[in-house]
DNA sequence: AAGCGCTTCGAAACCGCTTTCTGCATCCCC
DNA sequence: GGGGATGCAGAAAGCGGTTTCGAAGCGCTT
């Protein structure tokens, strides 16, 4: 750690004069004060906020709790997390990695000691378990996704209800009368994870208005777990046309599934997802989606983060609106 | 933050009294006592570091420089970040993320402010531009692969290249002539990234060793590049029966490709990947693997970090041996 | 009632570092 | 060459906390 003294040295002078030199609260020469700047650079000189007082008492350190809990999509929390980094470090600050499996302890830690200035709150539950903590301590907080009842808190999230909706509109639109949520795994839905409940309230909700059959799977990961649904989504909906996953690994087996079956996408089956448009649009069969800003939402969740740290009002919900992107996975029905 | 004047208010006692029940060097009644204890419970209390002098000068925390750089496997890295996660907090420290993109300059802050005790760095190449800050500084360090030159550094790494040689020994001993190492992505070379380089020794020196007639060839990821990759082999060499993969998100199609030419695994061609063993495993055809010990590598960079912050000497290099575990995707030549 | 531990209190010390204050050289100009 | 700027060094203050020191209160024994 470099400190002042050094600069001094280094500039030929004394601390003092470096003082007054960086802060302009005295006049220092020019010759003088562009030594010492001089020094300040070559040294990396950074004033320690453990000096006087409350003018470092910021840490300039953002928490971000993130689950990784069974049945989120790596990838996706991953590019969330960059995205916080960056954007934080475009703020001046850095970022703090907490993990589940503390469980609240790494919040309530991070709010006793200062560790950091504010959190950032991943894979939210409708309720959270971690809320009070938040709604009790000064902690400055960002959630990312809304609990039930959002009343004090900041929120930050992609609206899945609308997202849910605007898929089945999609697809009634389209002509199809029958169809089926294919959704995340059982145990995000256990949880009450507040997106996919939503996710589901929305296309439910939606199927309903345009009067449509309509059923809801929650479904594991990997090949064999699509080729169940898939088999058993066929047996028991024979009508189906129309498909909407919120499952990011189970898109490119659930396709396969399907053909297995003998059913062409899009030629016998639409499908829609609700996943990062890479995966959409690299599946084998380019998939029309509803588009899941991960980074976005990162960088929002900084933004609002450090207006708040700056005593800036915020609003309380921030949902961003759904775009849906079409793709060769979805044609009129009997096309 | 709840400072020791909060808890002597609760416990009804001066800040004085509180300091030495929790530190013992003043005997302080068991009735006292145990009200402190309470309070300090109740309240959360931690004492604060910034207090008298360097009894707290430790910030207990370790940075992480993580890559994401393009090629990487985002899994791979994941579940490494979150493996020192978790071991950090068992030593009670906690995780500051660095992302690329910073290059050299989060590096640097890190270590003038010190902002965290240590640094773990990730994704070492051979001539990393990140080595002369670690050597140059007093930050302690423990570095995630084995740069050409590794004096006076502490580095952590999987002996990749024994795994290259492991995985020809292991097709040379079921009879197969002729092999293949299919790669990481272009890229990853040209940033001379060291455990891809090693690798690719340990597979070259091995397959000379055996007199057998190999190919070495990065490939990117996805559906077509195995595809292409994998007629490229077959045509320029016609008598290849042996595959080694190390590129997580290509064993899968890759093992397609294959079977798209008319080659059976194992049947026609036998497979050996390098890559975590989930990702071996549940492959279409599970396939036989040297397992990246992910997790085990950040557990055992942060217990060697640890090792250093407390003044104990740590080796130079530790590099585990790789083990191959057999699964389906084998079988001796002609079988 | 004085002496003696045992506890506990209040105030001062302390920590590393920056900022602020005071005062001493210069230098310049008349 | 004296007097005011000007420019800087050195010493001290201050910060937010904890720890340490000296001493005081209090109940018991002698």
């Amino acid at each position: 750690m470099v400190k002042i003294t050094d600069v001094a040295r280094r500039a030929g002078v004394s601390p003092s004069t470096v003082s007054y030199a960086l802060s302009g609260k005295r006049p220092i020469s020019d010759a003088t004060r562009l030594r010492v700047q001089a020094a300040v650079r070559e040294l990396g000189y950074r004033a320690d906020g453990g000096g006087r007082g409350p003018a470092g008492r910021r840490s300039k350190v953002l928490a971000l709790a993130v689950p990784m809990r069974s049945g989120v999509h790596v990838p996706v929390v991953t590019q969330f997390a960059v995205s916080v980094v960056t954007a934080a470090r475009a703020h001046d600050h850095d970022v703090l990695l907490l993990t589940q499996g503390e469980g609240e302890d790494g919040l309530a830690r991070v709010a006793d000691t200062g560790l950091a200035d504010a959190v950032i709150v991943m894979d939210v539950q409708l309720h959270d378990p971690r809320l009070p903590l938040l709604r009790s301590r000064s902690l400055p907080s960002v959630l990312i996704g809304v609990p039930a009842e959002p009343d004090g808190l900041t929120c930050v999230d992609l609206d899945f209800r609308a997202a849910g909706e605007l898929c089945v509109d999609h697809l009634a639109r389209l002509g199809h009368r029958a169809v089926a949520l294919v959704g995340s795994p059982p145990e995000v839905y256990v949880r009450r994870t507040a997106f996919a409940r939503r996710l589901v309230e929305g296309f439910t909700g939606a199927a309903d208005r345009h009067r449509l059959t309509s059923a809801v799977h929650p479904c594991g990961t990997g090949r064999e777990a699509a080729r169940a649904i898939a088999g058993r989504l066929v047996r028991e909906l024979p009508s189906l046309t129309g498909v909407v996953v919120h499952n990011e690994p189970l898109v490119d087996p659930l396709i396969d599934a399907f053909e297995e079956l003998g059913l062409s996408i899009p030629g016998d089956l639409s499908l829609t997802a609700v996943c990062p448009a890479p995966v959409a649009a690299s599946a084998r069969v380019p998939v029309t989606s509803v588009a899941v800003p991960s980074a976005e939402l990162g960088t929002r969740a900084v933004h609002l983060l450090v207006r708040k740290l700056a005593g800036a009002p915020v609003p309380g919900a921030t949902l961003l609106p759904p775009r849906l992107t079409e793709r060769a996975s979805t044609a009129p029905r009997g096309a």
